[in-house]
Formats: C-alpha cells, sequence, structure tokens
DNA sequence: TATATATTTCGATTAATGTTGAAATATGGA
DNA sequence: TCCATATTTCAACATTAATCGAAATATATA
C-alpha cells in the first residue's frame, strides 16, 4: 500500500457516519448489507449514505454488488488489513518480538 | 477507545504531512524528533508543522516534552495501538483464530 | 407498459481544513 | 541585559467536505 492509498482510506473512516457503516459492514460479514437497511439503521439520509458509500468505495474499503433491485456493500477486509499492515510497517526497527500481536479482520477467504 | 476518539485520530492520519510526520515519529522511537528538525526533513513550513503536530497531540498520537530551547515530539505507541485494537475490534465475530495475526507497535514500556 | 421501490446524481448551502507570512512567545548564550 | 534561535499563535485566504431536497436512473412486479 503507498502512502497516498493510505491518505484516502485514513480519510474515508474517519467521518463518524462513515466509521459506524464500516463497521456496520464488518460485523454483517462477507454477505454485506443493503443501502437501504444500512441507512434505517443509522438514520441518514439516502443521498448522505449514498454520498459516504461512494467515499468508502473510493478508498477501496467496501465493494459494492447488485442483488436485485438492492445494491448489496459489504466491507473489503483485504484492504482493511492491508491498512493496518502499512501502519504497523517499519515499527519497532526489528525488534518487533516484545511487540504485543493481534489478530486482523478475517480475509473474505475464508467466510 | 471510544468512537470519537477514533474518528479524531484517523483524521489526524489522513493527511499526507501528518501521515508523513507520524511516521517518521515511530522511526525516531521514543527518543523522538524536535520540531525543527522535522520541518527540514519533510521540508514543511514551521507554521504549518506546528499546526500539524498540534492536530497529532489532540488525537493523543504524539507526545510534546521540552528539552532547552528544542521541543522534542515523539509517537504515543500506546494510543497508536488503541486505535488498531478498535478497528480489528468486532472483527471476524469469534473466528479469530482465522484471521492472520499482525504486530503492533512497540510499547514505550520496553524502548 | 405502467407503477412502485431502491439508489444515485445534481445543486446549493454551510462548515471545516490546510497553508503561509508576520508577529508573539520562550529559551539559551554572549 | 541584549541578541539569536526555536516554536507557536494569529489572521486571512483558498480549498475541500458534509448535508439534504429534488430530480434522475435502475430494477421488479402487476
Amino acid at each position: 500500500m503507498e502512502m497516498k492509498d493510505a491518505v484516502v482510506a485514513l480519510a474515508a473512516m474517519a467521518q463518524e457516519t462513515r466509521l459506524a457503516v464500516f463497521r456496520a459492514l464488518v460485523v454483517a460479514g462477507p454477505e454485506g448489507l443493503s443501502a437501504g437497511r444500512i441507512a434505517d439503521a443509522l438514520a441518514v439520509a439516502p443521498a448522505t449514505l449514498s454520498f459516504h458509500l461512494k467515499e468508502l468505495d473510493r478508498a477501496g474499503l467496501v465493494t459494492a454488488r447488485q442483488d436485485g433491485r438492492y445494491v448489496l456493500y459489504s466491507a473489503n477486509f483485504a484492504q482493511m488489513n492491508a491498512l493496518l499492515g502499512f501502519l504497523t510497517a517499519n515499527c519497532c526497527r526489528g525488534a518487533v518480538d516484545d511487540c504485543a500481536p493481534a489478530a486482523l479482520c478475517c480475509p473474505p477467504d475464508h467466510a
């Protein structure tokens, strides 16, 4: 992941509505949620939500797929993990052994 | 970490100059760097850098301490790790075992 | 085809953010 | 004390982001 990509991804999550949307999608898992369900759950106007979903999509953090007349959004775990990897890279300068380990988000390949 | 804190921390890093500053401080380690050295290294105007350092400080991502006529800034690894923990929390819904592990940043307690 | 539902785009408005020169503040050394 | 260096604050400006009603687009069903 490049610096610019990281900035875009961080900016996408650096907003209360979008962070809430993203976390809801993380909980929902690979099946995802329709735009309408997200709008209801978070009480956000459809046009506003659409704007934020596009931001998350532009950042590569979510993926959209058509399902009938609904559009289902799901979290892009691979991108999420790439960002976390970027943020932790170059940390510790080799003394990584002493650092506390943490779990990343589930990759889609096992869902 | 609360939602609001996460948004503030993410917003602090969601800017090219600030992300560069923060990463430089992560590499520099607990000793930190003076504002002037950072300004030189990144070719940023002093006033601009001061503005960004204040943002990072407000987000709890860096700490400042006076050293003679210099002000030394260092990364706040604890806050960094809290943010990563927040972003990975509620991920996977219990299936954490299958997730790829990643190292967090070195906590200050062993530096 | 016509109608209803779901989502996005558009336009306008408001608010927040990033940048920098110049002035103010703080510290160290002559 | 006086001067030089380091950093921050201030003020002004330009840019970007967030919100939402209304209109446009897409899909499903009668």
